[in-house]
DNA sequence: CGATAATGACAATGATCGTTGACATTTTTC
DNA sequence: GAAAAATGTCAACGATCATTGTCATTATCG
């Protein structure tokens, strides 16, 4: 998904984190930070430091990367595991 | 391109901002950010703040974006725009 | 319902940020 | 090679960060 301002990676990442099953103070212990630091993450700070984020990330099985802005609206992501694993799965 | 770490976007910015033959204090002034920090930032700063980094990442063209950390590695960008611009260009 | 967990908010604190201004060191241009 | 531009580095400063501890408010579970 697209980050163009801090409450979309804060929205991204609470809901990542219910998809796990965790609450916030798990999150903070895995990652290394306060619990107050996550609240305001996922409310969309502004302030957040990188490597808090990366290993914020990280621990939700997720990845940051940087592309042209154009491309990131005319090139979709194509997910060939799931392509191959739906067209060879016929027993 | 994927960033694993401060060191990536460091990278990626600095290779960027030379690709669009800009200096730091042009990209600095842009952005509304002292050229000190965009020193800092191409050289890896962990503890630069995500809208800093937006706001930069804005103005060489580029965006942010997140997703599973697997997908990075087995869903690579398509480039829609590209197939169709190149498989219909025929006179 | 009652108890317990989870979340949101606040203040106080030490630590660190990003800025300005200056100077040294490349790198580029003529 | 000389001049100019670009880059790297430093110190001092006010501003802000992320943390801890605490309490109020929702959710969740038995």
């Amino acid at each position: 998904m697209n980050v163009r301002a801090a409450k979309d990676l804060g929205a991204l990442i609470r809901d990542r984190r219910n998809e796990l099953g965790l609450t916030q103070q798990n999150l903070a212990d895995k990652t290394g930070v306060s619990r107050v630091w996550v609240v305001a993450l996922e409310k969309g700070k502004p302030s957040a430091q990188l490597d808090l984020i990366l290993r914020t990330l990280h621990q939700l099985g997720l990845a940051l990367s940087v592309d042209s802005a154009k491309a990131s609206l005319f090139t979709p992501r194509i997910d060939l595991g799931e392509i191959i694993r739906s067209t060879t799965k016929q027993a």
